[in-house]
DNA sequence: CCCTAACCGGACCCACCGGTCCGCTTTGTG
DNA sequence: CACAAAGCGGACCGGTGGGTCCGGTTAGGG
């Protein structure tokens, strides 16, 4: 995707790959605190050729996550073009679940390496900007009340995986999608939201004044 | 509490406490992955004392785990006495989510350690009774849908947790709280949930059954 | 086909961490 | 008050994990 720096040599290439999808298949089975030489033993390369690709451990989490999120954000844009803009969102966030049931050490790590990193940044908000449109044509035909954003979203959904993680079990996660369902429904003026929805900015404020 | 093994002495208890207390601080700041020697530090304790009161540093961490839930359950009980049930549920919710964002790293280990220690399962089923109690009394005075139990409730109370955690922030977690009561409302029979709540023999399946 | 720059493997380094050990101190009981 | 038992601190140990280094290998342009 951002390939700004000049393109590697065919051997590099490949093997970045081949580390970038043994790294995540590792961190899938025991967790971040995965040793870099395990992972480099899986890829079938030595631990040097890691630490060439990514200079950090860190770096090489940040890009396997950077990869997941393009691809719930590519699915998002697919699934503007659906019949139904309700049901197109729900099914998104479905699949993100699935997704992150798997991987959920990754997403555990996002929060904490976030804070450093901007290749996530950057994709973490073209995600928000993909589930933006879709929440907004999804409130535009009525489907969804029109006082939450993207980010509400964003944040029911690490809710539902936080939740139904020790369960480890599809059904309880779509329970639990079932009552973000539930809660998205629109509902009278009455019951409506006080307060504006989240924003980037908000997270971003959060950041800087969280360093200690 | 469960004071079986006899008193300690008077210092080793006072010790006990101030590692108790530097522990949750220290996690609180930097996450479970302080060392022992720098909890030590904090306490004004020699390493050594850590490992005599609590044999491992998971032992540790259970012990401040089974402390927090304690004493959630606790006001749990308490808001059985409390005039408006509907509220009370809420209540205890948003102790809870304000009492996990200062100890999340806490919280998070919850899933982990669960798998092999005893004391923290039991204080965790305490802690679903003493909502399971909650929540039927809301129930009954029809402030909340009947279609979900207490651990559905649980399950929210992590979402929440999770969710609003880069925020760092109150409102934002009350704001998602919110959306907890729209998703808790009663509904028309049309829209009820289908499947049972999950129980507590769900995740003991899920437990045993994930074991590599 | 050849030569160099890029790349590779894995031995090696060092900091740190959980946990042990032991000589000294404190407690509280008779 | 004396003295055993319980507790204490912190030096120490073995293991592990991130990151470096360098002699050998390979890609691919001229």
């Amino acid at each position: 995707m951002p390939e700004s720096t000049k393109p590697l040599r065919a051997d590099a290439e490949r093997n970045r790959r081949l580390l970038l999808d043994a790294a995540a298949e590792a961190f899938a089975e025991h967790g971040l605190d995965v040793s870099v030489g395990e992972i480099a033993r899986r890829a079938g390369v030595g631990q040097g050729t890691v630490f060439r690709r990514f200079p950090t451990k860190e770096h090489l989490i940040a890009a396997v996550v950077v990869d997941r999120m393009h691809q719930a954000s590519a699915r998002g844009r697919e699934l503007l073009a659906a019949p139904d803009p309700g049901a197109a969102v729900f099914e998104l966030l479905t699949a993100m679940v699935k997704a992150a049931q798997t991987d959920r050490a990754l997403f555990e790590a996002v929060d904490d390496i976030f804070l450093a990193n901007e290749d996530i940044r950057e994709a973490h908000d073209d995600l928000v900007d993909s589930l933006d449109q879709l929440l907004r044509r999804a409130q535009d035909a009525g489907a969804v009340r029109d006082d939450v954003g993207a980010l509400d979203l964003l944040m029911m959904f690490k809710g539902v995986c936080e939740a139904s993680r020790p369960f480890n079990n599809v059904d309880i996660a779509a329970r639990q999608l079932d009552l973000v369902r539930a809660a998205l429904r629109p509902v009278p003026a009455s019951e409506r939201l006080q307060g504006r929805p989240p924003t980037l900015a908000d997270i971003e404020r959060a950041r800087v004044g969280g360093e200690r």
